[in-house]
DNA sequence: TTCGTTGCAAAGGATTTGCAGCGTA
DNA sequence: TACGCTGCAAATCCTTTGCAACGAA
């Protein structure tokens, strides 16, 4: 299964392979969307327990550092994880509301042309936002329109 | 000024016009790119030595709650803030040194077509992020890539 | 045995809130 | 005067760190 082949690559960089830090990758394989460290340890804690929130912390820091997980905030003080991609460069539809993520293969910068003059570009972000079929918007507040 | 214009809109939704959150809509209006808060309290004790970071905040929500100012977090913890675009949807190039943004007018949108099969978009982001003229990379650390 | 990992307690940074005094209208 | 605004102190939320015990190799 996938979780073994990135428990391997960490063992090869001189981690150890520990259970909690196993189904902290098994969660993220298995939902393919961003979660946060609270979803984390809720999950985790019925198989761990006495799982710390500062070994989930611990355990994302490590897992960002090697590249096998992003991080990201959407506006938000609580930050999201997931995997990262590996295969290419691609973008998202993303719910607001469970974090499910869905590739997007058009990519808008080949159409921007030049950047304005002496703006050195790094990097960009692109993400359409919204409700993904599982997440309907609560019919009584109708969510605000931001463009 | 625009000062005048956005502390007359605050007056007549019921808020005082102080000399503080007439200076941050100053500040926000000189200064065309996203500031901390931190940044805006550093600046603004020169006029008001015995300002609070609590103050800042208070008058930063408001300011964002009547859709005066927009607040953003790239990925950091510390949210950044600028004055809401009041002309239109377009998108940025962004510094992500300074925080200073140069509109950019070719949206992705209409280039995407359908959205996925029961997926309802509610909003997007496109941000093309680097240094500008004015902040060059420093030298010695290549900037990490990221897609 | 070695050294990475963990839980606990505590610290840290960003942001919010209770409260009483101050200032604008 | 009335009520919004402010500073202070304290609380909150999210995240990181020191430390000693634990556990994988």
């Amino acid at each position: 299964m996938q979780t073994d082949m990135y428990m391997t690559t960490l063992k090869d960089r001189g981690y150890r392979l520990t259970g909690k830090r196993r189904e902290i990758l098994d969660f993220l394989l298995q939902n393919n969307r961003y979660v946060t460290a609270r979803e984390l340890i809720d999950h985790l804690r019925e198989s761990y327990p006495t799982l710390s929130l500062e070994t989930v912390y611990r355990n994302l820091k490590t897992l960002r550092d090697e590249g096998i997980i992003e991080e990201s905030r959407f506006d938000e003080l609580e930050a999201r994880y997931r995997m990262a991609c590996q295969n290419g460069h691609h973008h998202h539809y993303i719910c607001v509301m469970c974090g499910k993520t869905i590739m997007l293969d058009h990519c808008p910068m080949p159409a921007l042309g030049c950047a304005p003059s002496g703006f050195t570009v790094l990097q960009h972000r692109f993400e359409v936002l919204g409700y993904c079929s599982d997440c309907q918007p609560a019919p009584e507040s109708s969510p605000e329109q931001k463009n």
